[in-house]
This record gives structure tokens, C-alpha cells and sequence, in this order.
DNA sequence: GTCCTGGTGG
DNA sequence: CCACCAGGAC
């Protein structure tokens, strides 16, 4: 099977390449994030008609997750509270995740805050963000022990995973104290499946709309799937399509693709 | 020689459909009103390519007129004061006029304004800016009296050419002292060269974007080409396109081409 | 650069 | 309904 995640920046604005693409790329599940629209406003009709279930946690104007799968997800969940009831409701107001269970694989899709700049108020929220995250992940884990995890992680844990002209260092979505938050998480027991198959850098997910970035290629990688060892095992392939990317009014992210 | 007026309600917005109306319609002058950009970001090269001479009178994001002609045109003027320098200078704050002489005869593109509601702020300003008008063309004509004025009004002269769903007493573009305050103008020897070929009502130039006017062929004539004696003798057809309404994204006015 | 909102203008 | 802006986010 196939799960994607794609970071469509407005469904509403992308829906037409959404569909496109699903057209043409067999896609089991696929998970989207920054939507950018209220539950009401989701434009349904063309997912159903392609045959997908749609599940959503969307808001007014910013984030929003939906997951749209051929076939139907239990136990979805939307909400940090409702797993951990200590959690501060804060990181509820902002809709940054959506998970369900598949075939006793729970997919867990998240958009990551941003963090604005090193050293910010955002900033602090996005590391403050990741600690609760893996309080999270660790109670998934204990009644579902099988997980993907993917989305739009806003972090690129590797030099490699940056183009060559940026300095990584204390910048956003690569300074140590954010890398380390993931690099925590991962421990629960999670691996990249990109780097299962792909060792060298340059292949990127994420090239900034400003600056020419995509067409001198100054990209980022941080659209990732993480996943638990059994998964980890059975992963046959995980691959960037940077085809959507070229296309007029584009996402500035493209589709990352795993195969199971 | 065929001279057209279209209020293009944006010129970068409409671009496409203005020059493949060009391209498919030979027409020698094209008078555009709307085209909500300033002069230094109006889309020159296209009309170049096409052969155009362009003259240019635009403000960011409101009014903004421009003169597109295969020959070039002389003496051209974008401000009243400097035709009558008695003039209050709030008429040149809005970009609304721009004029030109061609083969002796002048050409005025004209965008009146709209005056929001009968009795309101903007009405008022709509009444005085037509009685300033009349002085403005007195003082043109003196010069050349061969003048073809065309533009958008914002005004319906008669019942005939607004349809039947409206009811004109006392409606924005259609009340007494509007009409009056047109009349008066008209009066200097003005004649609407439409209405030399058809005397039937039912033909409109614009329709309200709102309440599916179009479809539904709620609309109202107020684009005009009025001509002085000599030039009204020459005219040899004045139409309305209606086709470009039908596009994807239309301007609400369509284009009037007159015929000398 | 491209997206969103809320406001104005029509 | 459609276009513009400013201001914020990324």
C-alpha cells in the first residue's frame, strides 16, 4: 500500500492538483496538511468521488490536517487532550494532527509548528510543541505498537538534508535545539523510511516560494515518515515526486511517497 | 477607423482577454477604463507586440484609464486642470480622463463615476465631477471640434437600456439629476452613436457580477460613444460584443466598438 | 512569493 | 460576485 503526505498549502487553492495527482499516482492514503479550512468548507465531493473517506481537523485561514484514504480508518483521534487528558489545551486550539488506524498500523499525521525564527515566542512553542508530542506518541505506541508518522515536521535533521547555500546552523528547522526534539521523539522507536533507501543529500520536499528557490533547487527535506521497526522492516520504497512543484501555483511542498 | 471602449475592470486581471479580443477584433483604438494600475506596472509589452501605441492615466488599485491605438496620437492630456486651471484639483485625484487627437479628431476616454447611492457622499461628487465635465469638453471643443467621447458612464439615459427587473426612479445611474447632468453635456452637440442604428431597448453593456445577472440578462446600457455633428454623420456602426462576458473570469462591462 | 483575513468599492 | 489593499504567516 501507499501512504503520502503532502503539505498542500490550502486545499482549496491546491484542488485541482491535489486531484491530478491522485489520478495519476495510486495512493492508498494520503495525508495532507495546511489546509487552511474549516470541517464545512473542505471541498469534499471530488475525494469521494475518486473514492475516498475523508477525515479532518481543520481551521480558519491557518494548519489543518486531513487524512483520505481508499479504505476507511478507525479510532481516528484529533486531538492531543483526549489522549493525554494533563495536556495543556493550547496545543488543541492550533490543528496540527489527525491520526487513525489501518490494518492495526496507526497513521499519525502532523503539521509541526513552524517556529518563525531561533530564539522567538513561536520558537519556543514549536520546542515546547515536540516535548508534548512525544508524551503522545509514547501512549499511542502503548495500545498500538505499529505506527507511521508522517507530515510536514518543519525540521531537516541532517546537513545533507539542506541545500547547499543555507547555514544551518541556529537556523530554523535546523538548529540543535529543534533537531534534538525530533531526535527524542525518534528514540520511542521510529526510523526514516526515506533514509532506508537513500543515503545521499539533495533530495528535497520543500523549496521557499521566494528567491527562485525552486528552480536553482535550493530546497529543504522535511516532509517526513517515521516509522516503527516492523513498518521500518516492511517499507519497499520512499520516494519525493517534485513533479507538482512545476506546475503553475504550485504548493511549496511536494508529495513524499512510501510504499509498504 | 473603429474606435471601442471597454471598462476592463483590471488590466493585469484581464489582460488575456483584452488582447485575444484584440487579436480576433481589428480595432484601431481601444479606450479601457479600470485598468487599477499604476502607469509604471501597466502590461505594456503585450499591446506593443500587437503594434499598439499606448497612453496611460492609472492610480493603484482604483480608476485608471488608458488609450491603446495602432497610429499615434497627439497632444494627449490626463488632467482637467491643466484644460481649465480654474478647476478644483480633487478631480485629478482620481484618474478618470485621458484624451488625444487622431486625424483631427479628438478622442476622450472618460470613467465616470459610479456615486454608490442616490444621495450619498460619492452622488454628489458624481454630479459636481459631470458639471466640471461639461466645462472641461466646452474648452476642447473650442480647440477641435471633432470630438468622440466615449467611455463608461455609469449612466443610463433611457429606460430602454436598463432591463426590466429594475426599477430606475431614483436608482444609482439612472436618476433625474444624473441623466439631466448628462443631458446638459450632451447638449453641447453630443449625440449617442448607438442609438444612430438601433432605437430598440434590450441592449446592455454591463451586468452586475452579483445575483447571476448575466445569465439571467439583467443589464444596463452604459457605455457610450457620443460624437459631435460631423463625427456622428461619419459613423458607419456602433455594436456591442457581448462575447467576452461568457469567458472565465470576465470583466462585468463588455466592449462597444464604433465604426467611423 | 503565495497564501490567508477582513475591509472597501463596484 | 469580483477585484483591490494592508497586514500577517511561512
Amino acid at each position: 500500500m501507499k501512504i503520502a503526505t503532502w503539505n498542500v498549502n490550502s486545499i482549496r487553492t491546491r484542488l485541482q492538483h491535489v486531484v491530478d495527482w491522485l489520478i495519476q499516482n495510486p495512493i492508498d492514503v494520503l495525508c495532507m496538511q495546511e489546509t487552511k479550512v474549516i470541517d464545512d468548507n473542505f471541498p469534499r465531493s471530488p475525494f469521494e468521488e475518486l473514492g475516498y473517506h475523508i477525515y479532518l481537523s481543520g481551521q480558519k485561514s491557518y494548519n489543518g490536517v486531513a487524512i483520505v484514504s481508499l479504505q476507511p480508518l478507525q479510532n481516528i483521534s484529533t486531538s492531543f487532550t483526549s489522549i493525554l487528558p494533563e495536556v495543556s489545551p493550547e496545543f488543541d486550539e492550533q490543528k496540527r494532527v489527525i491520526t487513525g488506524v489501518i490494518n492495526g498500523m496507526r497513521i499519525v499525521n502532523l503539521y509541526v509548528p513552524n517556529g518563525s525564527a531561533v530564539g522567538s515566542e513561536k520558537y519556543e512553542y514549536k520546542l515546547r510543541w515536540l516535548a508534548m508530542l512525544r508524551e503522545y506518541l509514547q501512549t499511542l505506541l502503548a495500545s498500538t505498537p505499529n505506527i507511521c508518522m508522517c507530515g510536514d515536521f518543519n525540521i531537516a535533521l541532517e546537513d545533507k538534508d539542506i541545500h547547499e547555500k543555507a547555514n544551518p546552523e541556529n537556523h530554523i528547522m535546523a538548529s540543535e535545539p529543534e533537531r534534538q526534539a525530533l531526535r527524542d521523539i525518534l528514540t520511542l522507536g521510529f526510523a526514516d523510511a526515506f533514509r532506508k533507501f537513500t543515503s545521499e543529500g539533495g533530495y528535497y520536499s520543500w523549496w521557499d516560494y521566494r528567491a527562485a528557490s525552486f528552480r536553482r533547487n535550493l530546497g529543504w527535506r522535511i516532509d517526513h515518515h517515521y516509522l516503527t521497526p516492523n513498518l521500518y522492516e516492511l517499507a519497499k520504497s520512499c520516494t519525493i515526486d517534485i513533479v507538482p512543484r512545476k506546475l503553475t501555483q504550485p504548493s511549496d511542498h511536494v508529495p513524499v511517497i512510501l510504499e509498504l
